[in-house]
DNA sequence: GTGGTCTAGACCACG
DNA sequence: GTGGTCTAGACCACC
């Protein structure tokens, strides 16, 4: 697992957990019936609290990405990639409209936002 | 003022104020001058908290966009429209820049992030 | 609030927490938009933890039951009550299925079960 | 045997085993006197931990349905199947009796309650 | 004052 | 060993 976290942020810790193992699913990085570490351990690898790293499996947990193995540990639910991959793009979506819409409230033409994205873009 | 502020919305009440004067400077609806009711009036007309305004506008007052005019009130400052149209791009683009790093960071593809912001400029 | 929590009871005590309010606004008991006691406030009253209560209410708000209200409190949601009556009556209905289920696993005929259920509505 | 096993299911694997049993032995699918497979033949079946059915079969003994046979293994015991019907009504009840308070507290009606009965027997 | 986040440490049932 | 719950206390931004 290679998880960069930064505590100071603006984004909560155990946003950036939850949003990085989404990601991996839905990038293929981590197949469905696959264990993912431990919360202490990966408490440990992050130098973190396991109580976030809980609060981070929990919510994966609610979205049915992640599934609790009875003294074993979590696993990968199953139909999680295709789900992970919906929820990153209606995430992302969502930012882009929120942004979008900043934009045009203020006043700025569709022309002058597209260049703005495709400078960003680089 | 027709200013709209939600509170249960993320965003601090506060800036949600700020950001919308800056944004009706930029776009010439408050011209240079110009007086803004008064704190407790526009906290009445918001129904918020007084404090609140009164943030708001010692931000304003801070970027130079508003200025204290001797027992009679605060106003929008000479050259405040250049500033705040400058500022407001600057706030975008930030965003647009935050935004196209988060999806790149999901591993979408420029393609990918063109399309989804072409359709929701709809 | 006329909440009762009982710590040794199996069901987790944000679980009680939540699952009152729950009932409370499907009752109508607590209407859209009206505050409810602070986290503190309600912490203090059930004489638990206030980060147990700021579960609770963190869950209620996942399923937009609650909002907050910035800086100051929690509110109920709007359509929180067609919500409740409908969350609540899946519940209900899953936890029949799932005794059902049981019973009939274990051989018990509809009668049976039927004479069962009459004799502890009593 | 034809047990089923959830691990991520809520309800413990030892109980899920034990229970199993003891309905088998309720419906006569397991008579008197007959052995029951060894605990390491059973964890390989079900592909579960030794130690688990050990725990499961444990308790069947403590309740007297099953019984040690030196140097055999265990067998069902004498006048179980008698117990196995009893236990199992009981648990049906008191699940029964628990569902039924749980919807009482969330206002239900008996007639509400009933319908919802109905509907689940299909 | 409010909620939100994070840490720390304890106890539990389960496998 | 695992996850789940709960307590306690700290700090933050916001109103």
């Amino acid at each position: 697992m290679f998880f960069n976290i930064n505590p100071s942020n603006g984004v909560p810790v155990y946003e950036q957990v939850s949003r990085q193992i989404l990601f991996a699913v839905a990038a293929g990085g981590l197949a469905s019936g696959e264990m993912i570490p431990s919360v202490r351990e990966m408490a440990r690898q992050l130098a973190i609290n396991p109580n976030t790293v809980a609060r981070a499996y929990r919510q994966l947990q609610d979205q049915e990405i992640l599934e609790t193995v009875r003294g074993e540990g979590m696993a990968v639910a199953k139909g999680a990639r295709a789900k992970c991959k919906s929820v990153r793009t209606k995430l992302i979506r969502e930012q882009i409209a929120q942004v979008l819409r900043a934009a045009r409230q203020s006043q700025l033409s569709d022309e002058e936002i597209r260049k703005m994205v495709e400078s960003e873009l680089k």
